[in-house]
DNA sequence: TGGCCTCGAGTTCA
DNA sequence: CTCGAGGCCA
């Protein structure tokens, strides 16, 4: 052999072990910079001697002719569509038929995750690569050879010494999430066209007319079973041709293995659920295969589908769906909320029929249009959002132009008619005065003249935390005041037992709820009953409760328990000047011009009376400004739940040791108490060196300071 | 003036 | 839970 030669052949095997260490064991031999450095010094040696270029050549992934692309390719042995199990109860029904038909009461399954990307064939001649094809309908799907070649995953030649004469390898492209993420933010860089998500990506990479396209889109494979075989001795498990394709150069899922009976396979999926956030690739779910081959022959198929194989799928979190209409929602500060109603949808487990677009801005980001198909999610938290539009979906006219014009917020309050604008905030203030800037919230000017913001004001009055009047809920607060029972906060403790039954008749024929009859009378009675006698129960409440209540804005719970501590009385509070109040710890200029504005309106000071004379009472004493206590001074944070007691009982028994107890954990905080399954706050605590409890250690502290 | 740290407010569904 | 903004401190 010539010395080129001898150098080329080396090369060649250089690159595809360092392809075959990376993709396939995971397991970087050299790094970027010096795989680089070995593919130009093989390119320039083929482009010197053109004698020595090979098909199977790692230069040779990009530039082979598509002259093939897309044409139908007959799949010899069909690819196969799994059944689906979204349920434990499914899998035990799929794993009984097994065991009965077997007589094997736990059989032995090979399992992987499923992973959200592309099916594929990948036929082997010799042992060398010459087409790859689309799954497509099972049995064509179309020639994508040329794109296949440019994902390094895929092996051009296979590794090993016994090459068979034909082989088939099906598997599964996928966009890793790094790879997704990391070309998404170039191409946000670079105003190119973003990916809706690593599934389309893939799948829209490998439809690419030029080759060179698909070589620069971060794709991988992961085989998962055979097709044709010829001249190839074939295991007798499945999981031991995952073995063996490993041996030929082809990545399999490292999450792969085996697993005995229903137990065996529920254990793997919570396990791999567990894990599945922190998995490279997106999964939708893993996958159930008899292992022994014998066995899967005994089984057979029912029309398209294997039974000795399913797909047990996690509920999806992301989900496509339409936007029948962009509404708008009154808060109680008058705060105008955009929400999507959508058309219902099932995501991570639950419908989702409704998701916030939380403002203006959002919406014009978003770009989102009434009867645009939009992608929603439920991450991390429980609240749905909508990630972005699929505008190749948006439904146009026959010139290509959008049906609908972009969303335009409305400058009329949608509930009283009010006109809107933008909330301002503070940008900085001079001797010359203050400095606003317009915000992203658009508020309703109605105030208290706008039956949305009274029936939020209503809903905040009532609810736990402030009144707590158990039973009165959104539903018959909006009838109480659509039907002019209620107009202020006082006026609920006027209501009468007639009042509630006759609300809730009109109510209930308004909505089309008609009730039954005597039975129905009757426990509308005590119904009616228990509302008059939580509203009575409210009337003995605290200060803080009732400052937190009336809704004075930005006085939260927080701010209304420092307001009752600092002067211990209403009567002081209603008298103090903004100078006075700003005195007070964390009241700053803008919460201190909104309590005095509050108790200069003479509305409000009505209603104050009126509460009183109504019978709202409360303790009074004298000014408690200093915190006492064992714990004066520290900052506590609860995190986790606790067995003996409520987070909040908690938190209420710190406070009366003189504690303050924060929401979120920083450098301030004393220390951490951490119940059952404490999540990011511990995290952060433990981050920061911040010194955690556990609940013994918390009810010893509480039981050795007479707080029991 | 900038950068934390908190608090307030809004949000969905079973 | 997250975002935005008010308050505080360096």
């Amino acid at each position: 052999m010539s010395e080129p030669a001898a150098r080329v052949a080396e090369l060649r095997r250089l690159i595809e072990d360092a392809n075959y260490r990376y993709h396939v064991l995971d397991d970087p031999a050299i790094p970027d910079a010096e795989y680089d450095a070995l593919m130009r010094e093989l390119e320039a040696l083929e482009r010197e001697h053109p004698e020595l270029a090979a098909e199977d050549s790692p230069t040779r992934r990009v530039g082979a002719a598509p002259s093939s692309a897309f044409a139908p390719v007959r799949h010899e042995v069909p690819m196969l569509s799994l059944g689906n199990a979204f349920s434990d109860e499914e899998v035990a029904d799929f794993v009984q038929r097994i065991a009965r038909e077997l007589g094997e009461p736990e059989p032995e399954f090979s399992v992987e995750p499923k992973l959200d990307g592309l099916a594929i064939s990948l036929r082997y001649e010799q042992g060398l690569f010459v087409r790859g094809a689309t799954r497509g309908d099972g049995a064509t799907g179309e020639d994508v050879t040329a794109n296949l070649r440019t994902v390094k995953a895929i092996p051009l030649r296979l590794r090993g010494g016994q090459v068979p004469a034909v082989l088939e390898v099906r598997g599964e492209v996928y966009m890793p999430r790094a790879g997704f993420e990391a070309w998404n933010a170039r191409m946000r860089e670079t105003g190119g066209k973003v990916l809706a998500n690593p599934r389309n990506g893939a799948a829209g990479s490998l439809r690419q007319l030029d080759p060179k396209i698909t070589a620069s889109r971060p794709l991988a494979f992961f085989a998962y079973g055979l097709g044709v075989v010829e001249g190839w001795t074939l295991p007798a498990r499945h999981s031991q041709t995952l073995r063996a394709l490993r041996e030929l150069g082809f990545p399999v899922s490292p999450e792969a293995g085996t697993a005995r009976g229903l137990g065996g396979l529920l254990a793997y999926f919570r396990a791999v659920g567990e894990r599945r956030d922190s998995l490279p690739y997106d999964i939708d779910g893993v996958v159930y295969k008899l292992d022994r081959y014998d066995q899967q022959k005994a089984m057979g198929f029912v029309s398209r589908a294997p039974r000795w194989a399913i797909a047990h799928k996690f509920p999806a979190q992301e989900q496509l769906t339409t936007v029948e209409a962009i509404e708008v929602q009154v808060g109680r500060t008058g705060a105008l909320t955009p929400v999507a109603r959508l058309a219902p949808v099932q995501v991570g487990g639950v419908t989702v029929t409704n998701a916030t677009l939380h403002n203006a801005d959002q919406i014009a980001r978003l770009d989102v249009r009434v009867g645009d198909t939009v992608i929603v999610r439920r991450a991390g938290d429980v609240i749905p959002e909508v990630v972005r539009v699929v505008e190749e979906r948006r439904p146009r006219d026959r010139r290509g132009r959008p049906l609908h014009p972009p969303y335009e917020f409305p400058d009329r309050c949608p509930a009283c008619g009010s006109h809107t604008e933008a909330v301002r905030k503070v940008l900085r203030q001079t001797r010359a005065g203050v400095e606003y800037a317009e915000g992203a919230t658009i508020v309703c000017t109605g105030g208290l003249y706008c039956p949305a913001q009274r029936k939020q004001a209503l809903v905040h009055f009532a609810s736990r935390r402030a009144m707590d009047i158990d039973g009165l809920g959104e539903r018959y607060i909006e009838a109480l005041v659509d039907f002019g029972y209620v107009k202020t906060v006082a006026d609920l403790y006027a209501l009468t037992l007639d009042d509630f039954l006759e609300m809730k008749r009109r109510a209930d024929e308004r909505d089309g709820t008609v009730p039954e009859t005597v039975r129905a009378g009757k426990i509308a009675t005590r119904w009616a009953e228990n509302l008059v006698e939580a509203i009575a129960a409210s009337k003995a409440t605290t200060l803080e409760r009732l400052l937190f209540a009336l809704g004075i804005r930005d006085v939260g719970e927080s701010t209304a328990r420092t307001l009752a501590r600092w002067f211990g009385a209403l009567e002081p509070i209603m008298a103090a000047s903004e100078a006075e109040l700003v005195e007070i710890p964390d009241v700053g200029p803008v919460v201190a011009a909104r309590i005095a504005g509050f108790f200069a309106e003479p509305h409000n000071r009505e209603v104050i009376a009126a509460l009183r004379r109504a019978g709202v009472h409360w303790a009074e004493g004298g000014p408690q400004r200093a915190a006492e206590g064992p714990l004066a001074g520290r900052t506590v944070v609860l995190t986790g739940a606790l067995s003996s007691m409520s987070r909040d009982e908690a938190g209420a028994r710190l406070q009366a040791l003189g504690a303050k107890v924060a929401g979120s954990v920083s450098r301030k905080t004393s220390f951490v108490v951490a119940g059952e399954a404490a999540g990011s706050k511990l995290d952060k605590a433990r981050e920061l060196g911040i010194e955690v409890w556990d609940e013994d250690r918390l009810l010893a502290f509480l039981n050795g300071h007479g707080a029991a």
